[in-house]
DNA sequence: CTTTCATGTCATGTTTCCTAACATGAAAGT
DNA sequence: ACTTTCATGTTAGGAAACATGACATGAAAG
C-alpha cells in the first residue's frame, strides 16, 4: 500500500503530459499554481513536475470551476480538507509498536532503580 | 477492465519522464527502438511519446540485458510471444453477443424467404 | 587482433517550456 | 452605464529538453 502511494507522488510528468492528461491549457495549469491550488516540483532546469496525484487535484480542479465554484471556493474547500486532515493526525496518537512499548518499560525501570543498561536495545534512528 | 487498457497504452510520456521511471539513458532507449524492440508514438514536432505499457517493456529490456540475454535474443523473444498471440487471437473465435445472434437469426430467415425488413433494427459500425 | 555489441559523448538544429506582459469577454459592484 | 475582478488567451524572448548523426570505446566474440 506504501508503494503504491509512492508512485502517485512522484513528479515526473511535464507540461505537455498534463495538459493532454487534464485537457487543460498551459495557462490554466499555471494559473491555478499562482493561486495556490497546486505546488508541483520543479526540475533541475526549473521545469514543473506533477505527480499523478497532482494530475487528479487539476481534474477535480476542472470540474469544480465546470461546476460554477470559483478560485477562492476551491481554495477554501482545501484548506478546509487540509485542516480536518492535520486534526485527524494530532488526534490519531499513532498506535505504539511492541518496540516502543519495551523501551518505555525499560526507561521506567531504569528510572526507578536500574536493571540492565538503558543502551543494550536496538538503535532505532527516531 | 478496457478502461485501464486504454490509459496503459496512452502515449503521453516523453524521453525525460521515461528515462527516470526505468533509470535509462537516452542513448539506450533510442538504440532499442532502432533494434526493433519498441516504437514509440510521435509528437506533433517529432518527439518520442510512450504509454506505460512501453516503460514496462523497457523495464523487461533492462532485466533481460542484465540477465545476459542480448539484444537479438531480446527480440527473438517477443517475436515468438507475438506469434503467440496472435494464433491465440484467431483460435479463439470471439464469443457472439446476443445482438450478433439476433442479428444473424434474421438475416437467416431474409435468406430462407423473408419476415420482417432488415433494417429496422439497431445499426452497429461494425 | 579485428568485428560486433551496447553505450558514451559531442555538435547542431528544432521543439517545448519558462516568465512576464498585455488583451479580453463575462460577471459583479458601484 | 462604467469600472473592477476573474479566468483565460496571446505574444515575445530566452532557456531547457529532445532530435539526429557522427565518432569514440571497452568488453566480448570470432
Amino acid at each position: 500500500m506504501k508503494e503504491k502511494e509512492l508512485r502517485r507522488s512522484l513528479a515526473v510528468l511535464p507540461m505537455g503530459t498534463v495538459m493532454k492528461l487534464t485537457s487543460l491549457t498551459a495557462r490554466q495549469i499555471r494559473y491555478y499554481e499562482a493561486q495556490g491550488l497546486i505546488t508541483p516540483e520543479r526540475s533541475d532546469g526549473n521545469r514543473r513536475l506533477y505527480s499523478l496525484n497532482d494530475v487528479d487535484r487539476l481534474l477535480e480542479i476542472r470540474d469544480y470551476l465546470a461546476d460554477g465554484v470559483n478560485i477562492a471556493g476551491i481554495k477554501a474547500i482545501y484548506d478546509q480538507q487540509q485542516a480536518a486532515t492535520k486534526a485527524k493526525q494530532s488526534a490519531q496518537q499513532q498506535p505504539l509498536t511492541d518496540e516502543d512499548v519495551r523501551r518505555i518499560l525499560q526507561d521506567e525501570f531504569i528510572r526507578q532503580g536500574g536493571l540492565g543498561h538503558p543502551n543494550s536495545g536496538i538503535q532505532r534512528p527516531f
